[in-house]
DNA sequence: AGTTCCTCTTTACAATTTTTTTACAAATGC
DNA sequence: GCATTTGTAAAAAAATTGTAAAGAGGAACT
């Protein structure tokens, strides 16, 4: 039983929209959450402001060649998977070889299935074994069990509450602003940007893991900026 | 902590003999005993002659559909950790996801330290050993002669009924998906991701081993998640 | 064939839980 | 101080689960 608690984030690049928008409705029904770009320009942006955990590059784009790309983006992020997507009479051996770098490759058209499975097997290879249970102070999170506990004491969350936790411990130490949280947790058209969501699970999630509520030790805020776990 | 000096015993069924050759000696090599088969009914030869403390399937052999065989093992002997073995080129969503009803699987060719830590891993996660009878609180189940007792008075359940309070209880305190629980239980054509079957059946459950079914007491609920069984 | 008895599944609605909005108080940062 | 951000409680909205009752299909029996 493999339990997943972490919502993968994928970038998908392609030029043709209407690829992008049959790719992220499929994944997200799978629970992904995707973010998408239409050229390598606009890829490059939304890297910049948020590393995927794994990339879906078209072969050819607009303004760049895949395998170029795709050496770049290995250069800056070793260790993020790239799958490249390929029309069939595009193939080259240089992505068949996966010489280009790219971890997997797809040719289109493809089965959303078997897209689904090669995404799952290139992440689990990226993180070779994930972790069963992590502890903070006096918190502790058993992944597997899907139970958190203070001081020992089973405490009780909501599905929200508990991937919020999760998000912010698999970052301790560094904030998050509520945008990132959002973009992990939400489908973007769910929530807006000035909702105060995020903040009242954040007061929900204090209240039950927290001494004292209204000095919290673990979950701080950081004004202006967002919420992090102490390290 | 008991000092653990048990060699366990890993049966591996693949249709490859030099995969076979290959995975015993590396795992004899850690220390492992490796029973082989290559076949499924070889394999099944061997499993009523020994339970081993683990297996690891191949998905694709001559004579069966891994994750039917994996459905079968399980029924039988439902804390038997099973990793399957895919090959690359034949993944599938089933395999991947919490479908197979496996424990884990591996990527072929894979490379033999992470099968190692998978192998591991389950180990350690499994339960103590593949026990005839489990008593917790009220309850007991009696595996060999399919008899629940509650109070020591026995109880009629259905199949479906019986298979869902193995599986509960194989996996006590951890919350399991009605995914997961529809992936151990029913062949996947059968009923709908949305089917309210599974609510049903335990209902009937706490009927019948709750002391007030309404305030269930072994069956817990998370609500968004699913259902785990009292530790 | 029909009948009866089971089990499994669907369905509809009630009850409960979770998520989100809202409004205002309190705190924070220039 | 003033503008902005955050804390918080309570209400509203949405989603999930509990539950009874009925339909569907199968096996055993006449």
């Amino acid at each position: 039983m493999l339990a997943e608690n972490k919502i993968d984030t994928i970038l998908a690049i392609d030029d043709d929209p209407d690829i992008l928008k049959v790719l992220k409705a499929n994944l997200e029904l799978h629970k992904f959450h995707v973010i998408t770009a239409n050229s390598w320009t606009e890829g490059q942006n939304l890297l910049s402001r948020q590393t995927p955990d794994i990339i879906l590059l078209d072969l050819m784009l607009p303004d760049g060649d895949g395998v170029e790309i795709c050496r770049k983006i290995r250069k800056r992020y070793p260790a993020l998977p790239i799958i490249m997507l390929t029309a069939k009479d595009k193939i080259s051996d240089k992505v068949i070889g996966l010489e280009s770098g790219a971890d997997d490759y797809v040719v289109k058209p493809f089965e959303t299935l078997e897209l689904i499975a090669r995404i799952k097997a290139c992440l689990r290879r990226a993180k070779p074994i994930t972790q069963e249970r992590v502890s903070i102070g006096n918190i502790s999170i058993d992944y597997k069990k899907r139970v958190v506990t203070v001081k020992g004491k089973e405490i009780i969350l909501t599905p929200k509450e508990y991937d919020i936790l999760c998000l912010l411990v698999s970052n301790k130490g560094s904030v998050l602003s509520r945008e990132e949280i959002r973009n992990h947790l939400w489908k973007e058209t769910k929530i807006y940007a000035w909702s105060r969501v995020i903040d009242v699970h954040i007061q929900h999630l204090r209240q039950k893991i927290e001494k004292n509520p209204s000095e919290p030790e673990y979950i701080i805020t950081v004004s202006g900026v967002g919420y992090k776990f102490k390290e």
